[in-house]
DNA sequence: CTGAAAGCGCTTACAG
DNA sequence: CTGAAAGCGCTTACAG
């Protein structure tokens, strides 16, 4: 493995300046620049990280925690982070080291690792409200990005989408279709996520002087979004519209809409929340599924850059961000039914 | 965070017998010992582990290549193998990085992370018979230990449990028991691991002058147990008895030998492979499953010892495990039912 | 525009 | 049994 000195030795120069040449500073001249790149190609010369780190005091990693459920229904979105992550990170020359959380207190397994390693920093994922995990790493003073958005007025950097809105384009949308009894098939309340989508959803069913009163809040199954279909659709009044969490959840409720003998969009229509993600694609519903979407994937190379940004000295104030999901109407959603009228008109 | 030169100011030592003396080297003198962890426990003194690798020229870091399958079908032993394994290789201040192969060459992950990283090693997991990543590292002196058996006769660290006896047990077992039409509910066949089983089904049958006939090799689903053991028991001369490639594929055999009317174990026998993975218990099946038991979580321990074992310079040679299952006899297995006889006897 | 020097925190021959 | 010194490969003030 070439290194810096040799290059320089190979041209004449010290090994200081091949350093700054390489590295872009302005001062090198142009010509010797390119000498340098030339020299340092043919030799195939990779810079060392632990001496890099070394001298930086940075040890160039940053961790994750992977909560493991015991019905592993974390993996999808944990596999599509962790490819998009470990790209984002290693193009700012970052590795992602993870450790596993077997369901204890939240925090010890950021404690393991901060032990153990000299870690830069972490990245927080699935955030629950007023994360435990946000106290115990802001009172030590190792920085982290959060996926998401735990709290009103954070002071450290955020990237997440709105997902307040996410339940509140939907039940507009719905809304301004005619529909009036309105169904939300939300994830489990203990998400941060999922209690926003629920303040969201009531905030504009209230708008629009509809109850709210039929919810439900449960992990992101297939066969969740099923039964709870099929029993809201059991109700003295049904609804005419289901605004889901997940595609998982929409196939579901299809299903428990169809098995009613009903139809999609004829009697009711179906809205979900689309993290785009490899296995259940909307388009590929019949009908297609209308969605909020907001391809997860999409969040990797931000939280990793916003997270490195900050290590940098980025303040926390200029790394905080929330996209809206985009509405994408396709053939699940249509009119409301018209209503049967028993007085004959 | 304090170093070794400021242990040793506090003691009127250098920085090199506070090393040697955290480090166990025989030479210091217990005593001195003594007054070096005190201090250092005082002190919270954590070693650099950026340094140590500098000097040491290891980057103290190991590299896992996972594999996702378009249906996540490896998830659940993954994320069984990422909890071992990180446990183990911190035991040995090791680090593990992970990367994510989306389907294309099997070497191009490896390729990428050694570019990036000065890695020290790689942990290969679901070999292929010759296993293409087994000559790329070879070439590159690039160390590395290998879960399960590719070929005959490595020269690189390999553990794992003999496939070969699995089946053959397992045929063993159920010959003795009376059976005589025995099926295989084999793996996907492109995995090392279950050409070995087929292979050792086969022998065994042979060995007990049965027919090895009934042969399915498919991806380990529950839904695959069941299509291919009902169909197989649709034949012309159905098994009485099922060797099945997991736990799995055996809860599928089990509701379709079920479905078809009959029962377990008195029309048909199933005994399984078991992982011992969280999700799918042998014991809790009704009646409990027979199995050949070696818990993948076991194998993280001594892959991650052998890998630092071998970087340490223990030779390869000495580096090479194949563990038996152990067959535990349950409920699902039992004597063969009697042929009805059509003479009269 | 470039170099010499110091230093990141450790380990390990080499002396004594 | 312990220390002084060199060195791992880099970065970065400080000079010039």
């Amino acid at each position: 493995m070439a290194t810096l000195k040799e290059i320089g030795e190979e041209l004449g120069l010290s090994a200081a300046t091949v350093s700054r040449a390489l590295n872009g500073f302005p001062e090198v001249s142009e010509a010797t620049r390119k000498k340098v790149r030339e020299v340092a190609d043919k030799l195939g010369y990779r810079p060392n990280r632990v001496a890099q780190r070394l001298v930086t005091g940075r040890s160039g990693m940053v961790g994750m925690i992977v909560k493991i459920k015991p019905d592993m229904s974390a993996d999808q979105t944990f596999f599509e982070m962790l490819t998009g992550l470990t790209a984002a990170l290693a193009a700012r020359d970052t590795d992602l080291v993870l450790a596993v959380d077997q369901d204890g207190d939240p925090v010890t397994p950021y404690k393991r690792l901060l032990e153990r390693d000299m870690l830069d920093g972490f990245i927080l994922n699935a955030p629950v409200r007023n994360d435990p995990r946000v106290a115990f790493l802001a009172e030590r003073g190792i920085p982290f990005v959060l996926h998401g958005q735990d709290r009103a007025d954070p002071d450290y950097p955020t990237f997440g989408i709105d997902n307040h809105a996410v339940s509140a384009d939907a039940v507009k949308m719905l809304a301004q279709l005619g529909h009036r009894r309105i169904a939300l098939i939300n994830g489990e309340l203990k998400g941060a996520y999922a209690s926003d989508r629920l303040d969201g959803f009531r905030a504009a069913m209230a708008e629009h002087g509809l109850a709210a009163d039929l919810i439900r809040n449960d992990a992101s199954f297939e066969s969740h979004g099923y039964t709870h279909a099929l029993d809201l659709l059991a109700g003295p009044t049904p609804p005419t519209g289901f605004v889901c969490a997940s595609t998982l959840i929409a196939s579901g409720a299809m299903r428990a809409v169809r098995d009613r003998g009903l139809s999609v969009p004829g009697d009711v229509s179906i809205i979900a929340h689309d993290d785009a993600l490899p296995l259940t694609r909307a388009i590929n519903f019949e009908p297609a599924l209308t969605v909020t979407r907001a391809p997860l994937r999409e969040a990797c190379d931000p939280l990793a850059n916003m997270l490195i940004d900050h290590l940098n000295g980025v303040p926390a104030k200029d790394l905080q961000v929330c996209l809206k999901a985009e509405l994408i109407i396709r053939g699940s959603s249509g009119p409301a039914p018209q209503p049967e009228r028993s007085d004959g008109r």
